[in-house]
DNA sequence: GATGCGACCGTAAACGTTTACGATGGTCGC
DNA sequence: GCGACCATCGTAAACGTTTACGGTCGCATC
């Protein structure tokens, strides 16, 4: 490991103008910096990490803690063309983004505690945000900056993301009820997560503005997961039985697919199916999932900025994001029967 | 920030004893260990990462860069369990995972300096690994530990996992031999990685061991993602057809299904299709996909334990490790017509 | 009671940078 | 020829830990 010691040494220079030649301040000769410059590439010369961080106080790392394990794939979802933007951009600035793992087993807080007050990252992003989040309001405490992909309940001062899902909903429930439909059920998935009752809320809201009937029974919870989908097809196909439903979890497509194949029924024809939110492999499905698509990449630059702007500590405009969604149609979707 | 001062303050004491408190040394007395884990627990003390770090000249981090973008979908495949096996084991050891993405327009090499030059990591995981790979080349002369999620040609000094994928194309080939094909095609997406090379090989060297014909026409090559699979369809059904092709990446296989059924042609009927490589999506395919699966996981376990092994210097015993495929069978492969 | 020993703890150096501050030398204006 | 000023650089402190080393104290041993 080459240190700025052997650098100055090497050049017959204090290790004080070597550093200041490399960081770009102003007080050091146009014709040493650039030796200095040359002599850095030639031997391979990058300032150790650690020793820079603790001078400066700041590590120059942005973290991101997201939930791994066999089953969950919430990375492939959405988040990599989140991160992808969010990368770009805080790459922009000098930045890294590191993502950590924390498996199942272990509590999330915990995990994002250790991280933060072991100093690993000068900034964070959360995401899967919960109604009442227990980060956030330990971030906020800490003062520690961070962004947060999803909305909660609790809004506090702080910067945050999320793509429309009220106006998913609603578009959703008004595009189904235009073809017909009137019990427009809808699943979702058993999750604390915020979105999840906020589309819950929305679909009612819609329902009834429109005038359709709600009732229980069509406001379906299924674990996550394609299992989940199969299950819930009973539910669905009860008496007075729903002719459309919205689904949260694109899982529960698939697993609505298999269900209603099993029973020799017709996905768009026997019953239509709207994805709110988008995954990856709906594209695999035949027919294809009507569905909700926006733009996830410029989400993560959207965060990548309020990084930016809490690490410069400009609080005063806090971002605060609703991202809108276009519908992309399928065939999954029909006329009521 | 609560730092190791304040807690030596607090308890009238000074802080090298509080260091060796709570790094469980053995020279301090049980009641000041008690009492100085007391009071980190309330004042909410963890020692500063970077400080920690340059003292001992180990960040404790194993780090991963992974290629990152709208279309690289490489994360979902494999990685995930993967991922989540390696993050299991290396906590065993108080080590964390710290994933640096790198966008599709920076090179991959340039980003591997950068974390080792800077003294980010203690090691690294590298995969996707090329037939000559200089990010091999430059940890193995920095002397820097790492372990590789996949071989080379090149077999240097050090711990490589990967899966059969020999195994996996010779029993292919012999199960669509014995369902009565002769023309065994292969599509392989035009990778420069070195398991595609492996696969090419190995099906060449099967179909000579069988007896089979082999030709260049039937070793075919699309671009990666569904459009890839699309576009070769038209290959495969030219003139002295293959009967039946192994497909090494997943999204290929889907391409080849809707290609096929744009040209009323059946798969697993005129066309059967076996995966070599299974993906998340491939479940999602309609009639189902046979292909071979292996355990991610364990895979990820192993290359943890490679990196223990070479952090702590043992280096007599290289883990090198092919891990064995099974056979999934699926509706997408049926006798020759 | 001197000696030795072990348990426990304090002191201070070191890790590799950055940066505030002061020193040096040269140039310019008078 | 002298002071002022500027450009450039060296010096040294500081960031928060860890750890080698030595010191103190109490106790047992002779």
């Amino acid at each position: 490991m080459v240190r700025i010691r052997d650098l100055a040494r090497q050049l017959d220079i204090s290790i004080g103008t070597v550093s200041r030649a490399l960081n770009d301040r102003a007080d050091v000769n146009p014709a040493t910096r650039q030796r200095v410059r040359e002599a850095a590439a030639r031997l391979g010369y990058s300032p150790n990490q650690s020793a820079r961080s603790l001078r400066r106080g700041r590590t120059e790392l942005v973290g991101m803690i997201v939930p791994t394990g066999s089953r969950e794939r919430f990375i492939d979802a959405v988040f990599q063309p989140v991160l992808d933007g969010l990368r770009g951009r805080l790459g922009q600035e000098g930045l890294d983004l590191a993502i950590f793992l924390h498996g199942r087993d272990e509590e999330l807080f915990g995990s994002l505690k250790r991280v933060v007050e072991r100093g690993l990252v000068d900034a964070l992003v959360i995401s899967n945000t919960l109604p009442d989040d227990p980060r956030i309001d330990y971030l906020v405490a800490r003062g520690k900056p961070f962004a947060a992909f999803g909305r909660t309940r609790s809004v506090g001062d702080f910067a945050w993301v999320d793509p429309d899902f009220e106006g998913a909903v609603e578009q959703g429930v008004a595009r189904l009820a235009a073809l017909g439909h009137r019990k427009i059920g809808l699943l979702t998935s058993d999750d604390r997560a915020n979105f999840v009752d906020l589309i819950r809320a929305s679909h009612r809201r819609a329902l009834h503005r429109l005038k359709l009937p709600f009732d229980a029974r069509i406001d379906l919870t299924a674990p996550p997961g394609e299992a989940g989908g199969v299950e819930a097809v009973g539910a669905l196909l009860g008496e007075d039985r729903a002719s459309a439903v919205l689904v949260a979890d694109p899982q529960h497509a698939s697993g609505l697919y298999t269900g209603l194949a099993a029973r020799g029924l017709k996905v768009g024809g026997d019953l239509s199916i709207m994805g709110v939110l988008p995954g990856p492999f709906i594209d695999f499905l035949t027919p294809t999932l009507a569905a909700f698509a926006t733009d996830w990449t410029a989400i993560g630059v959207t965060l990548a900025k309020a990084l930016i702007q809490a690490l410069s500590g400009d609080a005063q405009a806090q971002i605060r994001q609703i991202v809108p969604v276009v519908y992309r149609d399928g065939a999954s979707v029909g006329v009521a029967p």
